[in-house]
DNA sequence: GTGAAAGCGCTAACAT
DNA sequence: ATGTTAGCGCTTTCAC
């Protein structure tokens, strides 16, 4: 025999007393006798009764729940992300109806547009192209875009400084005197442009510019596809710097396959600051762009959002450059 | 002006047909005449309808969400773990609600109740104490557990063999000449105990035991913590198992620091295979213990408990070594 | 093949 | 301070 969960009004009747009163009583809306008081809180701990998150839906038309979308919960970055998130979420009283996208573009919008249908706000972390967007706008929830460009308006958005942190990772090669810099990346992301603009910047100050690569996916395994052909070109740089840090993991560990000595040959540098470069070798250097932190400011906005307090607008989010050895050999001729 | 999202009698009235026959048609409950299956598609497409789950809910009882609470979402092994439950549900038309629990022991019952109550049925991964188990079955919700002890007869759940696991890392070991074979554990979960069954009984047969040391959490900072007292104490060990990857990743990056040379002094392996392991250097010896698929046929059991399927009682999944550098060292002596 | 109506568990407006 | 009641959007008998 299974047992039904307690309903308000089994509380109700239990305790003799309105199906109101015990509303109230949940939602603290109001002040009891002591008596009634003391009843109900017997009663609901003797029930065990909790009220249903989805009725109370049904007439509030809040679910206390936020839709997490992101392209791929293994990518550090993105599970970092959700981490944040989840931590403010929790705090507030929300929780994440999270979806894996799995780096599907075709189902992309079907399975945002079911998500939305379930959810008080969403936090959207796609490939979506900009004039996308505008698909969004009918689901009629406020959004939180991740890892978008700062100029694309129509939509809020946190993201990390990229521009920035490109030109602290160039900077920093410049000053280890490396001169034959180049750039792998992953042309698909948006941030992809602006790091690379940081880069370039930085670089044309010394009136020098990045040799450009492509890795076909911001993963290790392109990064190890794409290693040999920029190892063995007619130009080998003497410094890469890789669009995030699985690319230059896996351009590193393949490198070393083909017999190439690192930082030496070729020092390697990427974005992100995962947790396998701390214990890769040479270490990886990086430019921590704080993803948890990222998601737990993305998540603050979709919260303010939610209570209709106005968005805040802090700046993007400082990176932090950090040295380890796969930036440190002495650049050939130097 | 905001405008509102259409219901089913919106699209009844302006179709010009009941509610009921919406209903019907959205759940393709039955057949209809030709004329009013086109004016329904239209009127449909022409709204955007689509019906709202938390009201389906009330009266069907179906939520199709499956609630999902991990330790850590940041642990890779978890990750994967919760990767492949992604892909199973949004298969069989499920979405996560997903709890990161932050390794918080005393807030864990009570999320996992909260989110209990919101879903249809529930992916644990948690430390709780084996009776604390009871504590669940009042949720009256289908339950699968994730790396549990097999032996635990009260609820479902799927985990590796960790028996076996243990075993081939320590027969790989001696195989490799190894003798003098430490054990790095992490009391507190379940598992752990069962992998250095593992490697105890495979040890035994060589007449060997492995010498146990204890780390405080299943990080790699504890790993880094727990490196300098076995390195530097009385006997040190051939070779280390470690619970985990993320400790063994640890341990080697601080032996590293302290000067030791790997595998040369000491052979380091660990379990899991996440791909921290693979970028590594030297490159980590671990087992596979298909986290990925685990989550799958977590998810799959579920989705069966909840189709009123019988459960399709297969063993645990079969563990795969991976052999890599960190291993192959010549041990001292041989 | 189609429609009318009851009711899922809850909150909120209003009454007392 | 407490109770009555009308829905929220939907599915599901049960008529027709």
């Amino acid at each position: 025999m299974k047992k039904r969960v307690p309903t308000i009004r089994d509380v109700a009747a239990s305790a003799g007393v309105s199906v109101a009163t015990v509303s109230k009583f949940m939602n603290g809306t109001q002040r009891f006798s002591a008596p009634v008081e003391a009843r109900l809180k017997a009663t609901i701990a003797r029930l065990g009764y909790q009220s249903n998150p989805h009725a109370r839906y049904m007439v509030t038309g809040e679910t206390r729940t936020i839709g997490v979308a992101v392209l791929d919960i293994r990518n550090p970055h993105f599970t970092s992300l959700v981490k944040g998130a989840n931590r403010i979420a929790l705090q507030f009283d929300y929780t994440l109806l999270l979806v894996d996208l799995e780096e599907n573009a075709a189902r992309e919008y079907q399975l945002i547009e079911a998500l939305a249908r379930r959810v008080d706000g969403l936090l959207l972390n796609t490939r979506m192209a900009d004039d996308a967007t505008d698909r969004l706008a009918p689901l009629n929830k406020p959004i939180v875009m991740i890892n978008r460009a700062s100029d694309d308006s129509k939509v809020a958005s946190v993201s990390p400084d990229n521009h920035r942190a490109g030109f602290m990772l160039a900077q920093h090669l410049l000053n280890q005197n490396y001169r034959d810099i180049g750039y792998l990346g992953y042309p698909q992301s948006r941030a992809n442009t602006i790091r690379l603009e940081g880069v370039t910047d930085c670089l044309a100050s010394a009136g020098l510019a990045p040799r450009v690569f492509e890795a076909d996916s911001p993963t290790a395994a392109a990064g190890e596809r794409a290693c040999s052909s920029i190892l063995f070109g007619p130009e080998r740089p003497d410094a890469l710097i890789c669009y995030n840090d699985l690319i230059a993991l896996g351009f590193l560990k393949e490198a070393r396959n083909l017999g190439f000595s690192l930082p030496g040959d070729v020092a390697v540098c990427g974005f992100d600051n995962i947790s396998h470069g701390e214990y890769a070798w040479p270490g990886l250097t990086t430019v921590d762009i704080r993803s948890e932190r990222l998601g737990e400011i993305a998540m603050l906005r979709l919260v303010d959002a939610l209570a209709g307090k106005p968005a805040s607008e802090s700046g993007p989010l400082e990176p932090r450059l950090i040295v380890r050895e796969s930036t440190l050999g002495r650049p050939r001729g130097a």
